[in-house]
DNA sequence: ATCTATTTGTACGTATGTATT
DNA sequence: AAATACATACGTACAAATAGA
């Protein structure tokens, strides 16, 4: 049969992992090697009990282990058990957010990627938009058709007008491409961008960054890439000058799901 | 003083988290209240017990929970217990790798994104690299200055030539781009390419990467970033012609630290 | 090198909560 | 409504690890 076992022989140097860890391992492993797909069931605990001849604690912190990472979900009643879960992408930013809580992101770290990367995702997005998503798009963009008059207003269309970012990005067939772009998009919106947006340069900056999102729409429907890329690249460039000089400090707490 | 409590209000859409979770948030966002760093101590157990009010193996899943996300450390003996820890670099790779596991991410996707960024990396680092690393650089291009005569040597120097650039990404100021294209590096490095590399064209090909290493690495060294963006531009276009056609498939496994 | 104190790690029995039938 | 099947939570006892005397 398999065996579903913790493994036992570790290098001097490693520290020691717990138990809960090395039974979550075997337990990953295990999936892996089974085939398992998101949605079939793990299991009970009272079986993995036996099967690791371990305590009822020990299995229960090895499966709060792989839920803290997204791979299983648990539910209770009968029929219930812990089930293999893709792993979220709210998830998987959350956890990757963690890591760069320590980092000290800046705007212009982000940025650097963004010129870049949105460019490339605009190019290949060119011509394989339905309609619905278009729409979407251009209904997205009339949320800010009008100069905001508060200082709320102002935040909110900042947030709604990266939204048309994460909207492109989760039409990516790239899924490293997409996950990407709407991590960093989420990172902005997490930003306090509350000061000087409503300086004289900054307004004409802002409504250029509306024009540039209506003619990459129509680019994208027309199936126009290299347009579509170079649009995007100004829109770009166009933002961080708008976001540089705003002094903005990430925000220094853990994302949420 | 400062309230360690969990959460308890919920919208009615989400499902309830278990309890260990709640902790385990709470502890979180207790340790950003309290502006805890890296290194700091946390409270026992028996502390955590008395202030939530809960039963020692509540407390434990939920450590369990934030250790998973690499956030804290944990030591048994005197002086020892939970300490905050800063999430490694290895551990956020091994949880994004998770999510991509159920992703399918093909070569090309990988490539679409080293295409633009590592260029990106290279121009930014030129003239800023110590002289020792350079060297390191240099040296390490000789791992494979001769061709492989075995399969197994055509395989190291295959994984050499990929460590070249995670060299180049931990020298990046800016750890989202440093550590991007580490993570797209290592999972490159985990792909099965071992077929018909010695094929003649890709033969050529490859040599041809090893020379636009060595020319690298002088305009690094010479901090001419135009010259090494576009070396590297060449670079990733030869790579990614020889890694395509290999029909290599990535390794349906989960990433070990 | 051994003991001792401290702190986490494991075990297990029992009771409670929750959802399905 | 009741029985069932499962996870969830609790409390205590004991084992293991480690720093310091």
């Amino acid at each position: 049969m398999n065996s579903l076992r913790p493994a036992t022989s570790r290098s001097k140097t490693e520290t020691k992992p717990s138990r809960p860890v090395q039974v979550a391992d075997a337990i990953k492993s295990w999936v892996v090697e089974q085939g398992l797909q998101s949605g079939d069931r793990l299991p009970g605990e009272g079986e993995l009990i036996e099967r690791f001849g371990m305590a009822k604690g020990t299995i229960r912190e090895a499966m709060r282990i792989l839920e803290a990472q997204g791979l299983v979900k648990t539910r209770t009643g009968p029929g219930g058990g812990s089930f293999v879960h893709e792993v979220s992408q709210q998830r998987a930013r959350a956890l990757l957010g963690n890591y760069f809580y320590f980092k000290h992101l800046t705007i212009a770290d982000i940025y650097q990627l963004r010129r870049v990367l949105e460019p490339e995702l605009a190019a290949s997005l060119a011509g394989t938009l339905s309609e619905e998503v278009l729409t979407e798009l251009e209904s997205n963009i009339a949320r800010y058709a009008e100069p905001a008059k508060t200082l709320d207003e102002e935040r909110e269309q900042h947030i709604a007008s990266l939204r048309f970012h994460a909207l492109l990005a989760a039409q990516s067939g790239n899924a490293l491409l997409g996950f990407l772009i709407d991590f960093m998009v989420r990172m902005l919106s997490d930003l306090t961008v509350y000061r000087e947006l409503y300086s004289p340069p900054n307004i004409g900056l802002w409504s250029k960054g509306r024009d540039y999102q209506e003619r990459l729409v129509q680019a994208l429907r027309q199936g126009e890439g290299d347009t579509a890329r170079a649009i995007m690249q100004e829109h770009m460039i166009t933002a961080q000058r708008l976001m540089e000089g705003q002094e903005a400090q990430m925000l220094r707490q853990f994302i949420s799901e």
